[in-house]
RNA sequence: GGGGCUGUAGCUCAGCUGGUUAGAGUGCCGGUCUGUCACACCGGAGGUCGCGAGUUCGAGUCUCGUCAGCCCCGCCA
């Protein structure tokens, strides 16, 4: 390896093999940047020390040529030295040269100049044999891999076993689309592939695998987002008779070793929100508590205050809440206003703002109340407040945003680097355009104190389930499971699902948990975000060695692509739609 | 499914209210050069202006469509 040469190797002979990342090529001597994944060193040749046919060979070499070097480190002269890179301070003079492979000129650089942009993100998905190339890419892909080192060594300390299952396997009747895939053998026939590994580990530990993880591959076949892949990784975790405390303490145990080997701080234990709490205090369930700013309800304060909108939103049922901008006053109605625009963006009609200073009240809300009322919302001399009237569903998320937009346009410095948060106790069922549907998935055990709202009010069962939250972002989340058949019989027809159809779609469960199940539960991380966040990738696909586009599209490879009439035809499948592009 | 941005040399970009021969840097090719590290210097080649229609005397530039990439909403834990 190159890059791990020092000045203490120096008259060490090396045989070394690498790219040619840069040719300096002076007439006389000749520089080349030798490069591999540990680095770079630079080679010399020189006709006092090189072999003739070699130095004839050195003045011909390309960019990413791969070459073989017989030579010797040697300290550099004074004054040639190269503070910029690790091993700057030698070189390796090079006696013999050999061309393993000549490279053809490369469509996208490898080599980058201080400043210089990359490529575009399309050619480097088209190219990403010379992208994978780069030092970033290398670095993301290479901690990558000593995380899941890490969190396998985590998990087999702890006794857990790494079980594989299907890539094959059945469409799940609810979630995310399924990628479907023919059988050839049963024609007509499809198995789905996988959108996690939920039911296969739930019947692990019906088996006796008391406890279990794999790194596992899913497949949701949705519209993709920057920090959304088609195909994707968990960290998968299940283990049996447990309550959420030793779930959440195992993954507190990980997510420490995992920021050990990203040299983060994660500080144990992580604070703990119930999800109601959360929506009510921060109006999201994945706050980002590196700023504390809290939403008060402000409702009882603006009793008395006579503005049109305030009193018809709480006459329909509704609340005023909103947020306390300490010093918020010297912001500009520009930057109240793009607070505004987010609030609105996540859905508000608009957000009313009240600003208290030396000359007294301003603002939409500011106009309307008096310095009594102030007081009452905890507005004082140079503060800013910002507030929204109506339900808690339109207002939280509002108030989320405006949250995070505030702390943004106020320049607040996060009180911590890094923000770990559990938010516990998920409801269940949640509604949906007046259908119920499960919040997680119908799995999910409900608070031992709801059980019996199953029926009666659904809406206000409180489920087993917790989500880890890492500076505003979801990193997994899961719950302790229905063990009991009746029990996952019950919570599948509140659903709206008829036993028929229970047995048809769940009956392999309902089999499984009939043969004695023990109480269970886990949780999933997503690996590729947490690679994301720990790198700063701005991308998934930064973390991801060969990620498709925003199309679901391999650019590298070429895929999908179509399938030929004989293929078809062994399938038993017909293709109505979209042949063209011969391509 | 919807909205937005982008598409000009291998790469990164410039190209004005439409105007006749489309530029720069870098890379590439050739040459000079013994301490460079963005080596320097001299010379050269390189263009389906994403694609297709349309408007116009004339389109890289305007209009419509289409394809691709990216970002967002819907969707997705």
């Amino acid at each position: 390896m190159v890059g791990g040469l020092r000045a203490e190797d120096h008259g060490a002979s090396q045989r070394l093999a690498g790219w040619v990342h840069r040719r300096r090529d002076l007439g006389g001597l000749v520089f080349v940047d030798l490069r591999d994944r540990s680095g770079l060193v630079q080679l010399s040749f020189g006709p006092a020390w090189t072999e003739p046919e070699s130095l004839a060979l050195a003045h011909e070499l390309g960019h990413e040529d791969v070459v073989l070097v017989e030579g010797t480190v040697e300290r550099r002269p004074e004054g040639a030295r190269n503070q910029e890179i690790a091993t700057g301070d030698v070189e390796v003079r090079a006696v013999r040269l050999q061309r393993l492979s000549d490279a053809v000129t490369p469509a996208i650089p490898v080599y980058q100049s201080a400043g210089e942009p990359l490529p575009a993100e399309e050619l480097r998905l088209q190219h990403r044999v010379l992208d994978l190339r780069r030092e970033e890419l290398q670095r993301n892909l290479i901690l990558r891999h000593k995380l899941v080192i890490a969190a396998r060594n985590y998990f087999d300390g702890l006794g857990f076993l790494e079980v594989e299952t299907p890539m094959l396997t059945k469409a799940t009747p609810e979630g995310a689309r399924d990628y479907l895939v023919p059988s050839r053998v049963h024609k007509g026939e499809f198995y789905a592939l996988p959108q996690s590994p939920q039911l296969y580990k739930q019947t692990l530990m019906i088996s006796g695998f008391d406890r279990y993880f794999q790194i596992a591959r899913c497949f949701r076949d949705e519209d993709l987002r920057a920090d959304r892949q088609p195909e994707f990784t968990q960290i998968d975790v299940e283990a049996s008779f447990v309550e959420p405390d030793d779930i959440l303490g195992w993954m507190e145990g990980l997510v420490v070793a995992l920021s050990q080997v990203a040299g983060l701080e994660a500080v144990r234990p992580f604070p703990r929100i119930s999800w109601a709490d959360s929506m009510e205090r921060y109006g999201s369930d994945r706050p980002d508590l590196r700023f504390s700013l809290e939403i008060s309800d402000w409702t009882k304060a603006t009793a008395d205050v006579d503005f049109g909108i305030i009193r018809s939103q709480v006459a329909a049922g509704g609340r005023v809440r909103g947020l306390r901008l300490p010093g918020g006053a010297r912001l500009s109605r520009k930057e109240i206003e793009s607070i505004e625009a987010e609030a609105k963006a996540a859905g508000a009609l608009g957000l009313l703002w009240a600003k208290r200073t030396a000359e007294g009240l301003s603002g939409t809300l500011g106009k309307f109340i008096s310095g009594t009322q102030a007081d009452a919302l905890g507005l004082g001399a140079g503060d800013l407040v910002v507030a929204a009237a109506g339900a808690d569903k339109v207002t939280s998320p509002a108030l989320a945003a405006a949250r995070m937009a505030a702390a943004k346009v106020l320049g607040l410095t996060p009180e911590r680097e890094h923000a770990w948060l559990w938010v516990t106790e998920f409801p269940v069922f949640v509604e949906e355009d007046g259908v119920l549907v499960a919040a997680h998935h119908p799995f999910v055990m409900p608070h031992k104190d709801d059980v019996h709202l199953l029926e009666s009010n659904p809406l206000a069962v409180r489920g087993t389930a917790y989500d880890l939250v890492y500076n505003g972002t979801e990193f997994g989340s899961g719950s302790i499971r229905i063990h009991l058949p009746d029990l996952q019989r019950r919570a599948l027809r509140v659903l709206g699902l008829k036993d028929e159809e229970i047995d048809t779609k769940f009956g392999f469960l309902l089999g499984a948990l009939a043969a004695g199940a023990p109480p269970h539960g886990g949780i999933a991380l997503g690996l590729d975000r947490i690679v994301q966040r720990f790198t700063g990738s701005g991308s998934l696909r930064d973390v991801i060695a060969f990620p498709k586009t925003t199309a679901a599209r391999a650019l590298f490879e070429g895929a999908p692509t179509q399938a030929g009439s004989a293929e078809l035809e062994a399938l038993g499948l017909e293709v109505t739609v979209g042949r063209k592009r011969g391509s």
